[in-house]
DNA sequence: TTTGTGACCATATTATCATTTGGTCACAAG
DNA sequence: CTTGTGACCAAATGATAATATGGTCACAAA
């Protein structure tokens, strides 16, 4: 059982340090090239010239180190996906852009990072707390969404803010979560249109 | 790899044989208490007091036997929908039913009928024909209510009807698809009430 | 105190080999 | 013609032992 290290757990060792920052590019090398899995935490300490035991100075675990790598990942995702929504000029074309963003981006990590992808898609399943916070920092962008629509006359008000961003996030949480994402690939090229659009109609006012 | 055997192929052995159905009763058994699995050809041969190879008189494969195992457990769920549906009084109360007991009936399948849900799963995975069927009875079905909801001026008429269906297919399919479902049962408890109202709303004329 | 390590352990992983299993076929009995 | 089977094979599966890995700790040098 693989027991995921609490957001609130503190980092062991001094945050910022050298050591931590060589074993975390290490890492990034190590897994998008080789894979989670099959890079050892030796390989990391070998590759920056320390013993394994160091590498525990910094880390609480292997995963711990996973969870760096995901975040940045995952981090890269919401910041691409964040510009192209500031792009759009309306908040139904922000709803549309944010949608097709975070599905384009997860597809490209599939293909062209794909070991990358798998380490998300783990820590999907492991619900990892750098998923979670994805899915809130993607929920936050939802809600400014809604908000603004809902200011602009643009999206009905009626029903609860909430219930709108839960129901929107579970409408596209097959597409945007990386463990579900690979189940849906052959819908990809169809679904985000097709459910913006549905999305579109159920905020109209 | 597993080929799926079209629907298309005609059955091997005579259909209507005293001999298939006793295999796909032992087959029932078998299945549902030990797992597909972990049941071997041999066991249903000798369960009904014939050699393995006279069961391959009968089915092309141990996956064609699998696959009427599947048929039944998913048509029969179509069964319960259908009366379900057929007593809820609007197009509305339709939708919300067709959702609610699909999911009622495949989360009763995991938790009561584990095994058969683990060959309904894996089904899935591999697009064995019956889930095909499943799926197209349920667009069948929503199409039904889609029109009859449209006819009473319930809902919008403005969206082509099919791309209407397919939406609401792909909102509904992480929860109504076995294979799916089971990576989403913690949302199972708000997801459908949650999505019908939304679907709703994006119904509205 | 901070930086750094080799030796160590329990568990997980892999490599190896023996056994099963799905599936076919030639053939036989009624 | 229909009913039925044992013998057979390649590939999948399972059991087992050997190795590798994640993680800890006592200890040492700067």
């Amino acid at each position: 059982m693989n027991k995921s290290t609490s957001p609130l757990t503190p980092p062991r060792g001094p945050v910022d340090h050298n050591v931590r920052t060589q074993i975390i590019e290490a890492a990034d090398q190590h897994f998008s090239h080789y894979g989670y899995e099959k890079t050892t935490v030796s390989d990391l300490a070998k590759s920056i010239g320390f013993s394994k035991a160091y590498i525990y100075k910094f880390f609480d675990s292997k995963q711990a180190i996973g969870e760096v790598i995901c975040t940045n990942c995952l981090e890269t995702i919401i910041a691409n996906v964040k510009e192209d929504v500031a792009k759009a000029p309306t908040p139904s074309a922000k709803l549309r852009s944010i949608f097709s963003g975070l599905v384009k981006n997860g597809i490209e990590l599939f293909f062209q990072d794909r070991k990358l992808y798998e380490i998300a898609a783990f820590a999907a399943g492991e619900q990892w707390p750098p998923t979670l916070v994805y899915e809130d920092e993607i929920k936050q962008m939802l809600l400014n969404i809604i908000r603004e629509g809902r200011e602009a006359g643009e999206f009905e008000r009626k029903t609860p803010i909430d219930e709108t961003v839960n129901a929107i996030h579970l409408v596209m949480r097959p597409f945007i979560n990386p463990l579900l994402l690979q189940h849906n690939l052959h819908l990809v090229d169809d679904a985000p249109s097709l459910l913006s659009a549905l999305v579109l109609r159920s905020l109209s006012p």
